[in-house]
DNA sequence: GCCGTTTTCGGCCCGACTGTTTTCAGTCG
């Protein structure tokens, strides 16, 4: 785990604790502000504590600093350390029961001893936490409930998963005859990895159709069991066990309700900020005019009786908010805003951007179709290029070719180019990074390929320092194009290498080599973090399926999430090139 | 705990639903 890793559970841990021990609510709220920047922060904080510029970084103060440049200096936490020592271990797994909070876990410990999910488990059981202050037995039994679920579901759901389910329902809720329109929100619109629940909004052609939607929803066929319902809100399980929830509102709210809970919660938070800045409030009916809106008459569930000064749609409450719209893969409060009042905003990728795809395999090693095959279907999807990159020799499991096999198969990767007109086949290879660096084959036989994507496979446990020299090696030799998922992580499945991206960064931009956002899910790597890292050390990016089969060409989509979460536009992606500044680069180090 | 071109003190985004209550706290997003 890196260091900004490991520092980021440090401040998510104390302000934990903190919100059990029911310490002023804001003090635990800005170090999960911490927790949350050092996760998403690209450059190792190291750096920043040896320049002294810790506190330059915005939420960052006297506290965090002395917690940070402590940790590095000694690898541990004083503060960090007295404070998970003051409340019960067993205590911080239990925020993640839903429906079960902070204050009820510090209520259960205090008055009834309950030190961990066993003793709550027993507790209800045996019935003694009945008799609390604001604790009934519809409250015990939600909570229970929520133990259940929560030792079901695995926790967050990848958005290979995910996604698919969200465009089922969208599908089957603007298909009910009062709904108007209707759109997924949260996460999963602005595509993160992984998902936690799923948003949906849907606004209503007649606004007392509000139950009837909703009780409409709550029997779709995926829908395995209700956990919550009303004129304006649904909450469901689906049988995948995935939390759905649903919004409903009038037509004139629709954009407002979409933007809010599109989030994220920081990006919200913003911008919120601005609209009072700007003597406005905005909430998810609408923007209001901050001094109307305080007057003007409220009722639970229904719009303000007030004009909005925008609402329909989320450009329209951008543009009052004298912003121009942000892409929801944008919203997670990285500088987008800034960026955005600038008018710095980057012109993301799109799917209609991708010329090709440099990563794919073929029944020659363990693919399912054919090198025409793959090639008849990549020209369909209108690609101008594409590069067969079967396994080598170490992959043995993934038949990988040997040097001999892999020279006949780019001999037949040539022969099947000269057949099929309209598209451009390159005869490459995906050879394995070793675990010292070297790769799987000579010089000799990468110099007969048009294209090499070098990737880590096996040895995925290495310390930092070693995977990082490792993927150095590799980056320096001259023949390799592009580092396939460079740290082998798997979403939900396994971390990956610990790489030092900024010094995988550097080398890259300067050797002149693409790293991958291999699109296959679960791989997703590098990740959105790590690819907004790249371009920004000057980096160019290569997205790729790593097809498997006809179908795993139409995964390219998750890549683009990634790149567009990643602030990434087509000028900075090798296979957006056209074929001739594409084969540019790829032969810029052979002849160097 | 963090922040500040009105502030070094006093704020810190806003609303729905649920469960427990007669006016609100907790949880969630």
């Amino acid at each position: 785990m890196s260091l900004n890793s490991e520092l980021a559970d440090i401040f998510a841990r104390m302000a934990a604790v903190m919100e059990i021990k029911g310490e002023v609510a804001f003090k635990a709220i800005a170090f999960s502000k911490v927790s949350r920047l050092l996760r998403d922060l690209h450059q190792d904080i190291r750096q920043a504590v040896e320049d002294g510029t810790l506190t330059d970084i915005e939420g960052i103060g006297k506290s965090s600093q002395k917690i940070i440049e402590e940790y590095v200096r000694t690898g541990r936490s004083v503060d960090c350390d007295e404070l998970s020592q003051s409340v019960p271990a067993g205590l911080l797994p239990l925020l993640q029961i839903p429906g079960l909070g902070p204050k009820t876990i510090g209520v259960f410990w205090k008055q009834r001893g309950v030190h961990n999910l066993e003793d709550l488990v027993k507790a209800l059981d045996a019935g003694t936490l009945a008799g609390l202050k604001g604790i009934g037995d519809k409250k015990l039994a939600s909570i229970k409930q929520g133990i259940e679920f929560l030792s079901q579901s695995k926790g967050r759901l990848g958005i290979g998963e995910a996604l698919p389910i969200g465009l089922a329902l969208l599908e089957r809720l603007r298909q009910i005859k009062q709904v108007q329109q209707a759109e997924i929100a949260g996460s999963l619109r602005r595509r993160k990895e992984t998902i936690g629940d799923v948003d949906l909004i849907c606004s209503l052609k007649d606004r007392s159709a509000g139950p009837a939607v909703s009780e409409a929803f709550t029997k779709f066929p995926e829908v395995q069991r209700v956990l919550g319902q009303g004129g304006t809100k649904a909450s469901v399980v689906t049988i995948e066990g995935l939390q759905v929830d649903l919004r409903i509102v009038p037509p004139e709210n629709f954009g407002a309700a979409v933007l809010y809970f599109t989030g994220s919660k920081d990006h919200n938070v913003k911008i919120r900020g601005r609209a009072q800045e700007m003597s406005m409030t905005l909430n998810e009916w609408g923007l209001f005019k901050l001094a109307d809106y305080e007057k003007a008459a409220k009722k639970t569930g229904e719009a303000p009786n007030l004009k909005p000064l925008a609402s329909e749609t989320e450009a329209a409450v951008y543009a009052k908010l004298k912003l121009p719209y942000i892409d929801p893969e944008l919203r997670e409060d990285r500088g987008e805003i800034e960026a955005a009042e600038a008018g710095k905003l980057p012109k993301l990728i799109t799917q209609a951007d991708i010329r090709g795809d440099l990563h794919s395999h073929t029944t020659a090693s363990d693919g399912v179709a054919s090198i025409e095959e793959m090639a008849v279907v990549a020209k369909a999807k209108g690609y101008e290029y594409l590069a067969v990159t079967d396994h080598s020799k170490s992959q043995v499991i993934a038949n990988g070719l040997t040097a001999e096999r892999l020279l006949k198969h780019v001999a037949a990767i040539r022969k099947a180019g000269e057949k099929i007109k309209g598209i451009k086949l390159l005869a490459g290879c995906e050879v394995d990074i070793l675990v010292d660096g070297s790769l799987d084959f000579e010089d000799a036989v990468l110099a007969e390929l048009d294209i090499v994507v070098a990737s880590p496979h096996a040895s995925l446990k290495q310390d930092t320092a070693t995977a990082t020299a490792r993927i150095l090696r590799a980056i320096e030799n001259r023949y390799v194009n592009i580092i396939g998922h460079p740290t082998g992580r798997m979403i939900n499945r396994r971390e990956g290498l610990p790489l030092d991206m900024a010094k995988i960064f550097k080398a890259a931009a300067e050797h002149g080599v693409a790293l991958e956002i291999n699109a296959g899910y679960p791989r997703l790597d590098l990740n959105d973090i790590n690819a907004h890292g790249a371009i920004d050390a000057g980096c160019v990016l290569s997205i790729d399926t790593d097809a498997h089969s006809t179908d795993g060409l139409d995964e390219i989509g998750f890549g683009i999430s990634v790149a567009r979460r990643a602030w990434v536009t087509a000028k900075q992606v090798i296979n957006c090139w056209t074929w001739a500044d594409l084969n540019k680069f790829l032969n810029s180090r052979r002849t160097r």
